[in-house]
RNA sequence: UGAGGCGUAGCGCAGCUUGGUAGCGCGUUUGGUUAGGGACCAAAAGGUCGUGGGUUCAAGUCCCGUCGCCUCAACCA
């Protein structure tokens, strides 16, 4: 029971207070710690493997989509911002801007890049002269910056590291077909590399990018059954060509104007990792982003061989392309158990005198906590099928947990309960700026994403017809 | 922007009502005993009490100012 107290005190009750859990565990674990300047955060080697692991990833499925990769300048005119009317409308209130520079006030302020539409807009509109030069797609992995007014690590700070993908197309059914397939390339992403079930589709009016035509997200759901908008993909139909003069000459001889989409996800993917899957003990990080997949803790250290043979197992599993670390640190046993589990490892091993003099190790799970006894004979071999075997299950509890949390409801008190209740509320929406409105101010919660291919009756606050059903959440 | 709360050792806190030697737990360092779910013993290091001023023989404590942070609300691709 003593125990059970100290590790308590080590991080919030996930069920009591989930907002106190999550900062307690990215601080713990060493994921991140705070900066100097309110809302920056410092992202730690433990945070910043995974982010490392996030882009080999993605870097890999962006080039089978034929993106490559580029970087842009952090500063950005301030007279680019107006050339999009309603981009600098919603982007203007978080806008940081350097003023002053070598001791001098600059003839033109210049704008820290809030996102970089309108640099690669310009730079677009002068490489692109011919319909030859399409479709054009360029991503670029960097920091940006919004001046945000409350901040949480990873999920919201004033700095944070994405990446944005921007393509420019002949057609506008070119470009919508791309905003479409990146979106697939992320959800894809989502649940087979991050084990976290997505749900997409489009956003509505009200919630799209400032610019957009459309606006197609990834929204997932927390252990709160808040919603995260985990990735968006954005279709700009000629918004941004036009008013950064991308044009080509057509194979027709016609000078046409380009059509363009834009997509991003960002660190804050690593907040959606820790609050799908985070429990009472701390993280539970999915084995193909996990910075150490495997760990492997010694019995009594110090009796003969043991550190021997654990040497041996990791060489193994490390020829075998697992990442495996060996904690022979002086702490107990009992505390490296505690201690890795709140880092979320997906495998630890324990192996001692008895297992080795058996030919065994104990392997527990992470996400299961549940312990086997394997054969030391093929150790590579098992503890890769079991990672294989997290991964998969881990999916599977994320998407089973979420599922059981989508409710409908038909009218406002409906929506209200079932969002309090921490569920995706589906329900039926005639399609007006005033219904949405009136959601958002009775229940606090937002239109996360249009349920495609479903439909209601009516609308369920005004009741004229539905013609369309959206999911609703209270969202960070 | 509105309301409330908090700044004392690396972290978490007590001390303030009623002014009088700067405390506790965890962590850290050293040595030893331990080791299958957060071990134990012994010793040690570590502080301009956020900051500026005032009252007083004397301020962590009382008074005035100021800065920072947190929570809630509002705002927010």
């Amino acid at each position: 029971m003593a125990k059970e107290n100290q590790f308590v005190e080590q991080i919030a009750d996930i069920n009591a207070d989930f907002p106190q859990w999550y900062t307690d565990v990215v601080l713990k674990t060493k994921l991140v710690d705070y900066g100097p300047v309110k809302g920056t955060m410092v992202i730690r080697p433990y945070g910043y493997a995974i982010w490392e692991s996030i882009q080999s990833e993605l870097n890999t499925r962006f080039k089978k989509q034929g993106v490559e990769n580029a970087y842009f300048p952090l500063l950005i005119p301030m007279s680019y911002f107006t050339k999009e009317a309603e981009h600098v409308e919603g982007f203007a209130p978080e806008v940081a801007v350097v003023t002053v520079a070598g001791g001098e006030t600059l003839a033109e302020p210049l704008a820290i890049r809030p996102t970089s539409e309108t640099i690669i807009g310009t730079m677009c509109g002068k490489w692109i002269q011919s319909y030859r030069d399409l479709p054009m797609k360029v991503n670029q992995w960097c920091n940006v910056m919004r001046w945000e007014k409350t901040t949480r690590p990873f999920l919201r700070t004033s700095e944070f590291l994405w990446q944005e993908g921007h393509t420019v197309h002949a057609s506008s059914e070119e470009a919508q077909e791309e905003t479409l397939q990146m979106l697939e390339v992320y959800k894809e992403f989502a649940e087979n590399c991050l084990a976290i079930p997505v749900m997409t589709g489009r956003k509505t009016e009200k919630e799209k990018f400032a610019g957009a035509i459309a606006t197609y997200t990834m929204e997932a759901m927390m252990r709160d059954g808040k919603s995260l908008q985990a990735g968006t993909s954005h279709y700009m139909g000629q918004n941004f060509a036009t008013a950064f003069d991308i044009q080509f000459l057509d194979n027709d001889g016609a000078h046409k104007t380009a059509y363009t989409t834009s997509w991003g996800v960002s660190t804050r993917l690593i907040g959606a990792i820790i609050m799908t899957h985070g429990d009472e003990r701390g993280l539970v990080l999915p084995p193909v982003v996990a910075p150490i997949q495997c760990v492997i803790v010694p019995i009594a250290a110090r009796k003969g061989g043991v550190v021997e043979a654990c040497e041996a197992l990791k060489a193994e599993l490390e020829g075998a392309g697992i990442r495996v670390t060996l904690d022979n640190s002086d702490n107990s046993p009992g505390w490296k158990f505690n201690e890795w589990e709140m880092k979320g490892v997906p495998v630890r091993i324990e192996l001692g005198p008895r297992d080795i003099e058996a030919g065994k190790m104990l392997c527990a799970r992470r996400d299961t906590l549940e312990k086997t006894e394997l054969p030391l004979a093929g150790a590579a071999d098992s503890v890769k099928a079991l990672l294989k075997t997290v991964q998969k299950d881990m999916l599977e509890a994320a998407r089973k947990r979420r599922d059981e949390r989508i409710v409908y409801a038909d009218d406002m008190a409906g929506i209200l309960a079932g969002v309090e209740a921490g569920n995706f509320v589906k329900a039926g929406w005639c399609g007006c700026r005033e219904c949405e409105d009136k959601i958002k101010e009775q229940t606090a919660a937002t239109a996360r994403v249009y349920a495609e291919g479903e439909s209601a009756e009516t609308c369920a606050v005004c009741g004229k017809k539905a013609e369309h059903v959206l999911v609703y959440a209270r969202a960070y």
